[in-house]
DNA sequence: TATTGTTATACTCTATAACTATA
DNA sequence: TATAGTTATAGAGTATAACAATA
C-alpha cells in the first residue's frame, strides 16, 4: 500500500468534507448523549427554542426533514416532556410546538457543550480561518442549491 | 418565524458543515447515478484502482468502513466484473484486489464527472480558498481523531 | 381541491457479535 | 491464539405514497 492510499479522492472537497464531518458527528454524537439528545433531536429542540409557535411544516423546511420522519423526533422530545405541541386556534390542522421550562434548561446546557464541542474541532484554526470556513461552507451549500434548482427548472419547462 | 430561524445552530462549524455536505451529496449522487455507483462504491473502485494488490482490512481502514459492510460492497462491483478478488499467495486467509479493465473504464469516467462536480460546488471560491478550506477540513478531522485517542487512552489508562 | 400532520414502508449507511478458514 | 473475510442482524437517517382532518 502506497504512502497516501487515497491520494485521487484526496483532491475532492467533498471526501475531505465527508471525513471532517463523520469526525464532527462523531464527537458531537457524543457529547449530545449524556443530555439525552442526538444530532436531529438536538437541531429540532434548539429551532423551536428559537421560534416559539412554529408549525411542524416550517420546522420540516428549515431543517431539511421531511415531514414523516420528524414526527417521530416530535413524539420523542413530547415524550420526553421536553416540547409541546398545541392546536394552532387560526388553523386547527396545525401544530404550534414550544419548548417547555424542562426542555429549556435541557436545551442550553447541550448549547454550552456543543458550544465547547465546537471550538475544539476548530483549535488550529484562527477566527479568521473560522470565519473563512463558514463562508466557503455556506457557498457551498447555496452552490448545491442553486444546481438543484436548474435540474428542477429542466424537468419542468 | 424569525427572519433566521436556525440562527443558534449557524454559529457552529457542524451545522454548515452538514448542510454543505449533504448539498455535496446529492449532487455527487446524481452524478454518479448514471455511471451505476454510489459515493461508497465510487470511493471503493478510486481506492482500489490506486492500490492494486489492496486487501480488504487495508481498504477498511482507509475509507473507515467497517469490514462487514465492505463485503457486500466488493460483492456488489465484483458482480458488475468490475474489481476481482484472487487469494494471496503469501496469506490464503485474504484476498488481492484489483480493478478490472472494464472497471479502470468506469472509474475513469466517473472520476472526471466527480472532478466536474467538485469545480461546480466549488463555484465562487478562489483557488487559495479552495486550499485553505482543505487544510481547514484536514485540521478539523485531525482534531476529531485526536480528541477519540484521548477518550481511548482515558478508557484504558 | 390543497394543506397539516400522520402511518406505513423501504432503502442506504453504519455498527457489533459470532462464525470459518487459515496463520 | 490471533487474523482475514464472512454472515446475520439491528439501528440510525432518509425518502415516498397514501390517508384523515381541516382549510
Amino acid at each position: 500500500m502506497s504512502e497516501r492510499p487515497d491520494r485521487t479522492l484526496r483532491r475532492f472537497l467533498g471526501y475531505d468534507m465527508k471525513r471532517a464531518f463523520a469526525a464532527i458527528q462523531a464527537d458531537v454524537t457524543a457529547v449530545l448523549a449524556p443530555h439525552g439528545l442526538r444530532m436531529l433531536t438536538y437541531s429540532v429542540l434548539t429551532v423551536i427554542r428559537d421560534n416559539p409557535g412554529l408549525r411542524q411544516s416550517q420546522l420540516s423546511e428549515i431543517l431539511l426533514i421531511e415531514r414523516p420522519n420528524l414526527v417521530l423526533i416530535l413524539d420523542e422530545l413530547e415524550g420526553l416532556d421536553w416540547i409541546s405541541r398545541t392546536r394552532a386556534r387560526d388553523d386547527r390542522r396545525a401544530y404550534e410546538l414550544r419548548v417547555t421550562l424542562k426542555g429549556r434548561r435541557v436545551c442550553d446546557r447541550a448549547t454550552a457543550a456543543v458550544a465547547d464541542h465546537d471550538t475544539r474541532m476548530a483549535d488550529g484554526l484562527t477566527a479568521a480561518d473560522r470565519q473563512a470556513l463558514h463562508l466557503a461552507l455556506n457557498r457551498i451549500e447555496s452552490n448545491g442549491r442553486s444546481s438543484h434548482d436548474d435540474a428542477d427548472q429542466l424537468s419542468r419547462p
